[in-house]
DNA sequence: CGGCCTTTTGTGCACGCGGTCAAAAAGTCG
DNA sequence: CGACTTTTTGACCGCGTGCACAAAAGGCCG
């Protein structure tokens, strides 16, 4: 498209990404735009003309995030049995949290972040959140459903009923954990839930 | 203290809970003191005046959110099979999202709300959600300790586990619910969790 | 080399925000 | 009645925001 003119000058992949990471510890509101002019390292105009504005931006942010956890959860369910592969991706943010106590780091799950921030009054937010909750959903379901037809799975519960389970409690986990989380206790809680599940 | 003056044109009390429900449905960022003003029937100066700034206000109703929720937790938990009555507990908000799709109506927990919105950058918000989740854990704990000792929950698990547990689930699904939620799915999955927690 | 197209740069602006203040009003009490 | 106290009222302020725009700059192509 863009075949001749100025050459961009700065990386914008890169940029992205630091603004992912500006909006994910920051939240959409607490992100002003000089915030993201100072940490990207270009002029307001470049960042209006390159990325829209401000609400548009962090939307693609949203969506690159969900893009890159999906890909390690496929990664890690695709694998080897289930349950110690769900047991990581649980225990994850609750040892993040432990790590990242400093302020300017990410917290928290950043779709849970938008539900909290956006959803309720801005339909196009809504949309992806929901597409990731039901895609996050699909993956562990399908998961679950070998893992029980394998015998390492309760068969109690339907396997959607379970990844919607999971879901929940993930996504409870990234949130309860931002206001701090005692991370032997919380550990505890995901092997009660995953035991809930073996058969 | 105040012995004379001229006496307060509006009810206190019923103007902090409308605050909370208006606080409850937007989040604290998107309400605007103006709004406020508006929903309350007050001008700007009584406002301030009698509940301080915008974040001590938001604060004192997060606080009257929690006591109140506190009370109907004890309640329900105080007698009968404990299992039943947290199902309920999860199950409330649930079908809370089914009802309560229009704009404006509260939507999630209030503690999540906050947790996601305030609680990293602000100390006390942070305090007084951490204290609302210990005092969860704590009357859940203490439920599900009886109900241990008389057979109804599995001791696979401490009763500090299922509880932290349970909170983990009830602030996800009261995080997800808000961007809409299959209520039939959601039961289901509640259904799942207790069933894991019964001897 | 010169015209062209695109991005960059930096200023400028209007709006809405949270918050303040001084004067008027409405009670109480001696 | 008149002094005193507290609340009400509504105008006002400074600030930061999201956003637009005009001019300059940089690289491609004929």
């Amino acid at each position: 498209m863009a075949r001749t003119g100025r050459p961009r000058a700065f990386d914008k992949d890169q940029a992205l990404e630091r603004a992912l990471l500006l909006f994910w510890s920051r939240g959409y509101g607490a992100t002003s735009v000089q915030d993201l002019v100072d940490a990207l390292a270009l002029e307001r105009g470049s960042l209006y003309g390159t990325f829209g504005d401000k609400r548009s931006f962090y939307l693609t942010a949203v969506q690159l995030y969900w893009d890159t956890y999906e890909r390690q959860l496929v990664t890690a369910l695709e694998a080897g049995p289930v349950l110690p592969a769900l047991r990581e991706v649980l225990a994850n943010p609750a040892r993040a949290q432990e790590i990242a106590s400093d302020v300017g780091v990410p917290q928290g799950c950043m779709i849970g972040n938008t539900t909290a921030e956006l959803v309720p009054h801005d339909a196009e937010a809504r949309e992806i959140v929901a597409r990731s909750h039901a895609r996050f959903i699909q993956i562990v379901a399908d998961a679950l459903r070998r893992a029980q037809a394998g015998g390492e799975v309760t068969q109690a519960a339907t396997p959607e009923a379970q990844a919607q389970l999971l879901l929940f409690t993930v996504q409870g986990l990234s949130l309860v954990s931002r206001a701090g989380l005692d991370t032997a206790a919380a550990l505890a809680a995901v092997d009660a839930l995953i035991d809930g599940l073996r058969a």
